[in-house]
RNA sequence: GGCGACGUACCCAAGUGGCUAAGGGAGAGGUCUGCAAAACCUUUAUUCAGCGGUUCGAAUCCGCUCGUCGCCUCCA
């Protein structure tokens, strides 16, 4: 198999994956803000993670996933007067933010179990990690990258040199950076808050060195990869958006407190735009899964997600979502076909045997270069026509048959994630809803036939439906259905 | 203003120096079929925003122009 390579936004090139400790990867990926419901951003960004921790999984890796949840510590509007948008939230719902924390982390898992997002390994959270971010904090105060002022301490951008290695900024040119405050205790303006101190009214604060306080906005992240994974470890993830300034702080602390690099790879997602315009939690154009899943197939979104790769942006739109909705079809119904297909008074076809073997290899390939789950799913359609086509023909045995349906499950299947674990025939799925407009449906044919006078058809529709649960009484104000 | 990405058919979207520019959706024609559906076959970009340049050869590299988007403030 050829070698895994991955896009590393530290080089800006693809380069060829070697993991730390051979078999062995360890990965943390920037996990949500849990102060709201989950929206179709987190939907491609959790996917993409998920089918590449997915793949490196089929690669044989034994890999650890590390998610953080943050709780604590991210502001909105200005890093110096904004509030903490947690507190907000409770102050908006009047409940306690530890409320808040938990009532929109179960949200958030309940929608990536929808959308067949494995779970991390582990789940660490921002607030069960104070003492060693207080740890880190203290290392960087004693190492002098790190000073403090009136109970709130900063990281000195100007004394670690490799600030801006990630995201291609000049630390001289961030100075006279339009956009940036000058805030008066800062000695450089892109200095950041490693520990804030709290005003007394605020909710969430914790004892350490400097007084009360909480952690500033990137501590998390560097202690609870760190913590988990060790340092260096292999790769670490997140959206494009937060390359700067949120990665290049957590390198800056991290690299700055231990001397050793912080992690290997860095892979970063891009966005999802609606009808072409950024989603954001700032904006107020963003579709929750939760609104997403009332209107459409969760597999259908996973599927749109991934029909575009990783790095580029995407963009939501009716029409789009629609064709991924359809073309997941086509392969539910293509593998449903391949699964309760009879190979039986067959003329085999070395061909197909030919067949699931170039399509193992192209999938192989393909995710290889950098995960490119678009040109995998290509391959898939590819494969699929052509087991389509021997199933048409009858030239497939049944040995074929297996081990089509084998490499199916492993690829779409267990990398891609699109056959939900449990998925029931396609042809065999109803709901209460459906289940109601079918009676219904028979009750009007019966009907029918009862002002045609065919009360035998009548009658026999209105006993087999006894026989499967349903009583039918017609009344005088028409027909009315119960289930026994 | 600084940094960066992108512009490929009717729509979505791969491809980033060289075999016929993937795949999905939509459209058209056909096979099959009592009728549908599904499936299969054929078909829809001599061309990759535009203009120059490098090269034996470019959608792919370089320059400029136009357009779209992201980051520089929390954001997946």
């Amino acid at each position: 198999m050829p070698d895994l390579k991955i896009y590393n936004s530290l080089s800006r090139k693809k380069e060829i994956f070697k993991p730390i400790h051979p078999g062995f990867v360890g990965i943390y990926v920037c996990g949500p803000t849990v102060y709201g419901h989950a929206h179709l951003g987190h939907a491609k960004s959790y996917t993409s993670y998920d089918v590449i921790v997915r793949f490196l999984r089929y690669l044989n890796y034994k890999v650890r996933y590390v998610q953080n949840i943050t709780d604590v510590g991210h502001l909105l509007g200005d890093a110096n007067e904004g509030e903490d948008r947690i507190l907000k939230q409770a102050r908006i719902e009047k409940i306690e933010p530890m409320e808040v924390v938990e009532r929109y982390m179960r949200s958030y898992f309940e929608d990536m179990d929808a959308l067949n997002v494995l779970r991390p390994d582990i789940s660490p959270r921002a607030s069960a990690h104070i003492p060693e971010q207080i740890e880190l904090v203290q290392t960087l105060l004693d190492k002098g990258y790190a000073y403090e002022v009136n109970g709130t301490v900063y990281f000195s951008v100007e004394k670690f040199k490799d600030y801006g290695k990630l995201s291609g900024r000049d630390v001289n040119e961030l100075k006279s950076g339009v956009r940036i405050n000058v805030h008066s205790d800062k000695r450089h303006p892109a200095d950041f808050a490693l520990w804030k101190k709290a005003e007394p009214e605020h909710l969430m604060q914790w004892n350490s060195p400097w007084g009360k306080g909480y952690p500033g906005w990137h501590a998390e992240c560097s202690v609870m990869s760190t913590k988990y994974l060790g340092q260096p470890f292999d790769i670490h993830g997140g959206g494009i958006e937060n390359i700067f300034p949120h990665h290049e702080c957590e390198i800056a602390q991290s690299e700055a407190a231990t001397g050793k690099e912080f992690a290997h790879y860095w892979i970063h997602n891009n966005m999802i735009t609606v009808d072409g315009q950024k989603m954001g939690k700032s904006l107020s154009n963003f579709i929750t899964i939760k609104d997403a899943l009332k209107k459409y197939d969760p597999m259908a979104i996973r599927f749109f997600v991934l029909s575009s790769h990783y790095r580029s942006p995407l963009d939501f739109s009716e029409s789009a979502r629609e064709a991924g909705q359809k073309g997941l079809e086509r392969f539910i119904e293509g593998y449903h076909r391949l699964r309760k297909a009879s190979c039986v008074n067959l003329k085999p076809n070395g061909i197909y045997s030919q067949a699931i073997n170039n399509y193992k290899q192209r999938f192989e390939e393909e995710m290889n270069d950098d995960f490119n789950s678009p040109k995998a799913i290509a391959a898939l359609f590819d494969f699929l026509k052509e087991t389509n086509s021997a199933l048409d023909k009858n030239e497939m045995d049944q040995e074929m048959q297996s081990s089509a349906l084998k490499i199916i499950d492993e690829t779409a299947g267990n990398v891609l994630g699109l056959i939900k674990p449990g998925t029931t025939d396609v042809f065999g799925q109803a709901d209460q809803k459906d289940i109601q407009s079918m009676v219904n449906l028979l009750i009007e044919l019966r009907n029918k036939l009862r002002s045609e006078k065919n009360f035998n058809l009548a009658d026999e529709i209105r006993k087999r439906l006894l026989e499967i649960g349903f009583e039918l009484r017609d009344t005088a104000s028409g027909t009315e259905w119960k289930k026994n």
